[in-house]
DNA sequence: CCCTAATATTGATAACCGTCTATGTCTTCG
DNA sequence: CGAAGACATAGACGGTTATCAATATTAGGG
């Protein structure tokens, strides 16, 4: 099932997929990629990812994204699950704390699928 | 009453927002964006949206469509209304049939928000 | 004018999702 | 050890979604 892809850690085989626009998606390619989309499609997860994203040192804490929304800490950690399941996010625990970390692959498999490739005429 | 366009000014539809590496989103931006990912996020729409896209002349026929799929004609249509919906996906008929075709612009705003700029150091 | 074919809409049902409260699991510190 | 703090998990509940069968709508052809 090797992909033949720069593969930086095993876990994740974050599809794979070619521009949407370029040719018809196979049933499993979508079966795939829909899922990484579907951990994204959130206002909470989006805002989560851009914290994470745009921290300092690329990596955040959950002490601090808790306090950013007005959700339950459980609600938080709910979602940090779903980004992470999803391969969107790396967990690291130092002591006490948990740390989130954006996984570059991930995403540029999304920006992959969604990149525009002009003209099919 | 039928709200089957709800924001649908296509203008207001095609978000918004910065990449999600770049700086934190604001809650604005992340309901105005998510509703674009939501849509995207499901195996059957992926497919339909790369089938239309990738379709000659960049455009295709629900009867074209329909046949793609194990699933019934009213399963398609909702499909292809959720994607229309969203401003993904851009409606012409003509005479019987019904033409669908990608509304670049809605996929250019996907795509700037999860274009990877490099190092936050 | 009806008949047929192409899509859309409606209504029902089962599965799923986001949120909460309550509780569990570790880790550190006194 | 035992208490406190950071985070995860479990279970419950209301709202949303994907699907289908049935029906409505519209357009073109006899």
């Amino acid at each position: 099932m090797s992909k033949s892809r720069l593969a930086l850690d095993p876990a994740s085989t974050v599809a794979c997929c070619p521009p949407l626009t370029a040719q018809p998606l196979s049933q499993d390619q979508a079966d795939q990629i829909a899922p990484l989309l579907k951990a994204l499609a959130d206002p909470v997860r989006l805002r989560l990812m851009s914290l994470v994203a745009s921290h300092s040192g690329g990596e955040a804490c959950v002490c601090d994204l808790n306090d950013a929304f007005d959700l339950s800490q459980p609600t938080i950690s709910h979602h940090l699950k779903v980004l992470h399941d999803a391969g969107l996010l790396d967990r690291e625990k130092r002591g006490v704390w948990a740390y989130y970390r954006i996984r570059a692959e991930a995403l540029a498999s999304v920006a992959a699928l969604v990149a525009y490739t002009p003209a099919t005429p």
